[in-house]
DNA sequence: CCCTGTAATTATGGATACAGTATTATGTGG
DNA sequence: CCACATAATACTGTATCCATAATTACAGGG
C-alpha cells in the first residue's frame, strides 16, 4: 500500500503513543522519556515533542514546564464529570440520529445490532466490543454534527486512560445488550425522545459498572 | 512580577497567535508564514511550530502536510453545528449551577448582573461585553465540571473565528439583557430546569442574531 | 544523625542546519 | 500564442547541537 496521504511523522508517533497509552504500556503517572522513545523509534526528539504537544491538547499527557511529560492520571471526580457529559452528548446524538435517519440507515444499524446479538450469544467478547463501538459510531455519524463528534471522540480518548474502562463492559454484557435492544427498538419506532433518554441512561449505566469495578479492585488490593 | 511559573515559549506564542486570530489580523484562510512570524517574534521556528500544533488541536488552524498551516475557515454549517451544541452545554451548566449554588454565589451572580444592567443603561458596549462574559464564566464555574468547561471554552474559541460573532451582540443588546434578566430570575428562584431552558434558548438566539448579521453583510457586499 | 548547601549530571527547551517536496518561473515545442 | 516540461526557488519537516534549568549525589556543618 503506497501512502496516498503522507501523514507527517509526528502524527504517526502521536498515534503510536496513543495506542501505548490506551494499552497501559505507558501507564497513568508514568514519566515519558523523550530521548529513550526517540531512539526506540529511530527518530529525533523534534517530531516526538511535537507529538507530545498534540497528546497534551487531547488531555492524554501533561506537560510540566522544564519537568517533562507525564501520562495523565484520571481521577474519580474526573470520571464523575465526564460520564454525565458523555451521556448528554451521546443521548443527543441518538435523538438527532433518529430524526435524520433514512430507512437504509436504520437497516444498517439493525445489521450492526445483529452482530452485537450474535457476538453476545457466542460469548465473543472482542466481537461484542467491536460491534458495540461500531453501533455508537454509526449513530454519531448519523447525527451529522462534526463538532459534537469531535468532542465525543476526545472525551472517549480520555476515558480510555482508565484501565478498568474496557473491562467494565465484560461484567455487564447481558445488561448492555438489553439496553442496546431497547435503543434499537426506539430507533426502529422513530421515537427520538425515547432513543435519547435510553442512550443517556445507557452511558450512565456504564459509569456505574465502572464504579463497581473500582470497588472490587479496591477490595482485592 | 517575577515569573514563578515559567510558561514555555510555545505557550506564549500560541496565546499571541490566538489573539491575532481572534482580532482577524490573521484572517480565516490566511496562510501562516512560519519563518516570517518566527523572525517577527525573534524566535526560531521550533517553538512556533509547536504552538501551531496546539492551535491545530484547538481547531483554530489547519495543518496541511507539506503544504503549510492555514487559519481555519468556519462555515455556515459549522455554526449550525456548534451553536446547538453550545446551547445544550451552557444550558446544562446553568441547571447544574442552580443546583449547586450557595446563597453567596447567587449574590455574586446578582452583582455581575447588575454590572450588565448598568453597562447596558449607559450604552457601554465593551463593559456589557465584559460583564456578559463574566456572567457566563461564573455560571460555568459554579457547575463545577472541569471537562464541560474545557469543551465549552474550546468551542467558544472556534466561534471567535467568525468576525461577526462579537458584533452580533451589539445589535441585540436589549434583547440579550432581557434574556439575562429572565435567567437571573430563574437562578434566584432556584428553578434549575427553567434556568437551563432559558440559557439554552439564550444561546440559540445568539445564533439567530449572527445569521441576521450574515444576511446584512451579504446584502451590503 | 539529619539537614543544608553546593557541585555534577541529566533532561528539557530552543536555535541552527539540512534534506526533501511542493510551487513557481522559465524555456521550448506544438 | 498557448501548453507542457523542466529547472530553480522556497518552504516544510527532521535532525543535530547548545544553553539552561532541575534533580541528585555528596560533603560539610549543626
Amino acid at each position: 500500500m503506497t501512502r496516498i496521504a503522507p501523514t507527517a511523522l509526528y502524527q504517526e508517533v502521536a498515534e503510536r503513543l496513543r495506542q501505548r497509552i490506551f494499552a497501559h504500556e505507558l501507564a497513568p503517572g508514568d514519566w515519558i522519556d523523550e530521548q529513550r522513545l526517540a531512539e526506540q523509534y529511530g527518530i529525533s526528539r523534534t517530531p516526538l515533542r511535537e507529538a507530545l504537544k498534540v497528546l497534551a491538547s487531547e488531555g492524554l499527557v501533561e506537560l510540566k514546564p522544564r519537568r517533562g511529560c507525564y501520562v495523565t492520571e484520571i481521577s474519580r471526580p474526573d470520571l464523575d464529570d465526564i460520564f454525565p457529559l458523555m451521556a448528554m452528548l451521546e443521548g443527543r446524538c441518538a435523538g438527532d440520529a433518529v430524526r435524520k435517519a433514512m430507512p437504509a440507515d436504520v437497516a444498517q444499524l439493525s445489521e450492526i445490532h445483529e452482530r452485537l446479538e450474535s457476538a453476545a450469544d457466542e460469548g465473543r467478547i472482542d466481537a461484542f466490543f467491536e460491534a458495540n463501538q461500531e453501533f455508537h459510531r454509526k449513530i454519531q455519524g448519523l447525527a451529522g454534527n462534526r463538532w459534537m463528534l469531535s468532542v465525543i471522540q476526545d472525551l472517549r480518548k480520555v476515558l480510555k486512560l482508565s484501565r478498568l474502562h474496557s473491562l467494565s463492559l465484560e461484567g455487564r454484557l447481558q445488561q448492555s445488550l438489553g439496553e442496546h435492544r431497547a435503543i434499537m427498538a426506539a430507533i426502529r419506532a422513530g421515537d427520538a425522545a425515547r432513543a435519547e433518554k435510553l442512550m443517556h441512561d445507557h452511558i450512565l449505566c456504564g459509569r456505574e459498572a465502572l464504579a463497581r469495578m473500582e470497588a472490587k479492585a479496591a477490595k482485592q488490593a
